[in-house]
RNA sequence: GGGCGUUUAGCUCAGUUGGUUAGAGCGCUGCCUUUACAUGGCAGAUGUCGGGGGUUCGAGUCCCUCAACGCCCACCA
């Protein structure tokens, strides 16, 4: 045990503290305990990019308060954390990192060695390399980045068991998340397809509903002229993308829309193509846009999906996986015309064919005026610089209730069994469940991911089967399809006919983070540790990931588990800057924590952190910081006061004051608790902390003269005042952990951090004796600043006038008045009204 | 177009079942070296609680309505 320092500081707590917790496996998990005296929670893993900023600092808080907190009940804590280090962010930050990019199609090379390490000059064209070659790169700069990485973040004093920690690509997650695949496959909750897909032409790769986004994006309306048929004229449509005329199946207009009901039926020949296509009725057709007549092309936007499905119209895609118009004339095109046509835009990307049709489309004087530019919607991959094309291809679906009622009922009717905090967010979840439009596509043409535990066998032409797709056991998992065989076949039949492919895609992020729930509990390698901490008491994260982390890991712990995967989820807020954005990376506008810690201390920022509601958007703010810093110097020196006095050694009744003060006390501590209790950290730290200041600056100095001497009532106040500031010390814990533990380690063994939490004393006090007492105090202070004099100034007279409950309640806190105020007489007289008459003492005549 | 949230002092924000005169911190002004703390203390000024209507003995708080701002979703010819 320390003894209380002459010079209490916060310079350089954090580092000795840190050490010590870790050596003292203060925050270890006792996996022993059972269930009910588990708080488990499923840490949000962060992208490992080797950069954090402010906002971790923020949200990380939040649930850390939280977990000490209930720590300190008693309960044993399951606080993971993990690094989210597999997928698309790895793939780019190892192509800028290395210089160097993926292509399949190469061999595996044993002795390559990156061209750069780390700075990659700007403009350098990247090495292609094989995706072996690649895969092995990017598992190199992941655990370099999560060496970084952990150092960084075992500085914000997180009370997390690093001994827990997991990534998304170790085996073991890989492992999870093939079998959950497996399990959703033989239950037909997961399916393969081929069909109309979102696609991003230059990551090359399918795309979820849940990671698009609109941008408005400049276009332009050209309008084109279609030749009847029957020699009746010209149908004239508007078009946003005349460089689709060429997969134009159809055209379409409202069934009530008396201008095209005589056309329904009839064909029109495309411009330039000259391809026949009949003019359809669909109620999706708008008569107020445009000219109230489309054309349906395969596929320009989801509404040509839906025609298309709906109308039973054919296929006539001329958009690649690369984003340019297919190289080989479509069989649908067969006039000499209409070939030629074709040609002028084959192998063009899209901006350079429609530039090259509107010229010809003028030509031929088919269409009709300039084209009219607009902005307009347009759906991108999140993380995509393009817009999207929708491209028809195989992929993997997870079933969630997009295409199905049932599904999605019981899908919404999870989110009524666990609680939301706060409440209103879980909104947003019924709202993207109601809205869903399409089941979850989860297979991503891409290299570093968990592939899909699948091969297909090979017909004798070489073709894929893959209507019988060859899967792993459980028991062999994880498994490696583009290395390791399938049952039944060897390594040599790899390619050949009637041999065997591996599936070459792999899964999306997301497809395996929605089981982090069941990657950190171990689920089915560890049973006994899954069962004590699954489902989880608690998911911790940012309210814009509602529809693709919680969501998703709904869906797979419902089918997987009958039951939400936890009982809370915790919705913080976002970090804006000064000006009220957002603070993220793509603006440039994000604050490093690190500097900020230096500064202030980790307190003083936890501090701010813990000041924002749960769920609500809080301005960066040094302000608060410096506001953090002041009130645990406070406590220093507060707790070194109270501290430096002996220890009282015999009972003594507690006076009125004190009891009355323990009394509030008693009020904070249920306050805090049962706030805490809700997830609402910020108002437990709120309650402390106004009570923290007014204990400070009234009660302490109004008992201090009697804790100072020996006089009747000192033992009460030093026995109050070390009671009290002890339970000041474990309500802060949770806020302030190198503060209080610094503190604690004066005067009590151990860490606060494993302290039990309060709880009330039963102290039975009367408020009103504080009321009176301080009103009284409060205006002898007036008077002393009024005449410009020390608060230490002698009162040669304080002469209270109050109604007769005043003055009673004011006679138990008299004699500490006095010596507070330093009244040479006080006295007290009945009267209707409060009025406190002070004449000081003259001053001394210099 | 639908959903959700926000709007209280110059700034950042509390205000929990409706209840005296609406609060805190920062900032601002003045004073005080006082033996826990000058990284301090004491005191002071500052508000038509976004607008309008309603319920009530009583509304920042409940209801209706409008507005501004923000987020999510839908629309994308």
């Amino acid at each position: 045990m320390a003894t209380v320092p002459e010079k209490p500081t916060l310079d350089n707590i954090e580092a000795p503290l840190i050490t010590r917790w870790e050596s003292d496996g203060t925050y270890r998990f006792d996996r022993s305990q059972v269930r009910a005296n588990v708080f488990s929670i499923d840490t949000p893993p962060p992208t490992v990019s080797g950069s954090l900023h402010v906002g971790h600092m923020f949200s990380y808080t939040h649930t850390d308060t939280v977990a000490r907190y209930q720590r300190m009940t008693g309960k044993s804590v399951f606080y993971p954390m993990g690094w989210d280090d597999n997928g698309l962010a790895t793939e780019r930050r190892v192509q800028n990192y290395f210089g160097v990019r993926c292509d399949p199609s190469l061999p595996y090379d044993a002795s390559f060695t990156p061209p750069f390490d780390g700075d990659v000059p700007k403009g350098t064209p990247q090495v292609s390399i094989s995706r072996p070659n690649f895969v092995e790169l990017c598992s190199r700069l992941t655990h370099i980045d999560e060496a970084v990485f952990e150092s960084v973040w075992r500085r914000l004093g997180l009370s997390v068991d690093w001994s827990l920690l997991y990534t998304t690509i170790a085996p073991s997650s890989i492992r999870a998340s093939q079998r959950a695949f497996l399990r959703n496959l033989a239950r037909g909750e997961a399916y393969q397809q081929e069909a109309p897909t979102m696609w991003d032409v230059d990551f090359r790769t399918a795309v979820a509903q849940a990671e698009m986004e609109d941008r408005e994006t400049p276009g332009a309306y050209h309008q084109v002229a279609f030749h009847r048929v029957d020699g009746g004229g010209d149908v004239v449509i508007d078009t946003t993308r005349p460089e689709l005329l060429a997969a134009c199946v159809a055209m379409v207009a409202h069934p009530d829309d008396a201008r095209y009901q005589p056309l329904f039926g009839t064909t029109v020949r495309t411009p330039l193509f000259e391809v026949e296509v009949p003019i359809l009725a669909h109620h999706l057709a708008d008569p107020e846009k445009g000219t109230g007549i489309a054309m349906i092309c395969t596929f320009g936007d989801t509404t040509d999906v839906t025609w298309w499905r709906e109308l039973n119209l054919p296929a006539r895609p001329i958009i690649g996986w690369d984003g340019r118009i297919l190289a080989d004339n479509p069989s649908w095109i067969s006039t000499g015309g209409g070939v030629a046509a074709y040609a002028e835009i084959a192998g063009k990307n899209t901006k350079q064919a429609q530039k090259r049709l509107v010229e010809l489309l003028q030509e031929s004087g088919e269409m009709l005026g300039d084209p009219r530019p607009i902005k307009h919607p347009v759906k991108y991959y999140e993380k995509g610089d393009r817009p999207l094309e929708i491209v028809t291809t195989r992929q993997w679906y997870i079933r969630n209730g997009g295409r199905d009622a049932e599904r999605r009922e019981a899908l919404l009717a999870r989110s009524g069994d666990m609680t939301w905090h706060p409440d209103y967010m879980r909104h947003r979840y019924d709202n993207w469940v109601g809205g869903l439009n399409g089941d979850w596509l989860i297979s991503r043409q891409r290299f570093f991911g968990v592939p899909f535990p699948v091969w297909y066998a090979l017909d004798a032409d070489g073709l894929p089967i893959h209507d019988k797709p060859l899967l792993a056991t459980e028991a062999d998992l994880p498994v490696d399809p583009s290395s390791d065989a399938p049952a039944g076949y060897t390594a040599d039949q790899r390619g050949k006919p009637n041999g065997f492919m591996g599936d070459p895609d792999v899964m999306d992020t997301w497809a395996t983070s929605s089981l982090t729930p069941q990657i950190a509990g171990r689920w089915e390698d560890d049973p006994d540790l899954f069962e004590r901490v699954f489902p989880m008491d608690v998911r911790p994260q940012g309210h814009d990931i509602i529809r693709t982390w919680l969501f998703s890991t709904m869906v797979r712990s419902h089918y997987e588990h009958g039951t939400p995967p936890w009982k809370n989820a915790a919705l913080s807020g976002w970090i804006l800057d000064p000006d009220r954005k957002k603070m993220s990376k793509s603006i440039g506008n994000v604050v490093t924590p690190l500097p900020l810690l230096e500064q202030y201390g980790t307190d003083a920022v936890r501090y701010w952190a813990s000041c924002a509601r749960p769920g609500t958007d809080t301005t960066f703010d040094e302000g608060q910081m410096k506001v953090g810093r002041k009130l645990a110097n406070k406590l220093l020196n507060a707790s070194k006061f109270v501290l430096s006095m002996p220890e009282p050694t015999n009972d003594e009744a507690m006076t009125a004051i004190d009891a009355a003060m323990m009394a509030r006390l008693d009020a904070v501590v249920a306050d805090a608790t049962e706030a805490f209790d809700a997830f609402d950290y910020a108002r437990a730290l709120e309650r402390t902390e106004s009570f923290f200041w007014w204990f400070c600056d009234d009660y302490v100095e109004l008992v201090k003269t009697r804790a100072y001497q020996d006089v009747a009532g000192s033992t009460s106040a030093r026995a109050s005042l070390r009671k009290a500031i002890r339970t000041l010390h474990l309500l802060f814990a949770p806020f302030l952990p190198f503060t209080t533990d610094t503190v604690w380690e004066w005067y009590e063994k151990g860490s606060v951090h494993a302290a039990a939490w309060p709880k009330p004393t039963g102290a039975v006090g009367n408020d009103s004796v504080l009321d009176a007492t301080f009103e009284v105090l409060s205006r002898v202070r007036r008077a002393k600043t009024e005449g410009q004099v020390s608060q230490r100034h002698a009162v040669e007279k304080c002469l209270v006038q109050a109604p007769e409950a005043f003055i009673a309640a004011l006679e138990a806190g008299k004699p500490d008045l006095i010596a507070a105020g330093s009244l040479d007489f006080l006295i007290t007289t009945e009267a209707p009204e409060l009025l406190v008459d002070v004449t000081l003492a003259p001053k001394p005549v210099a």
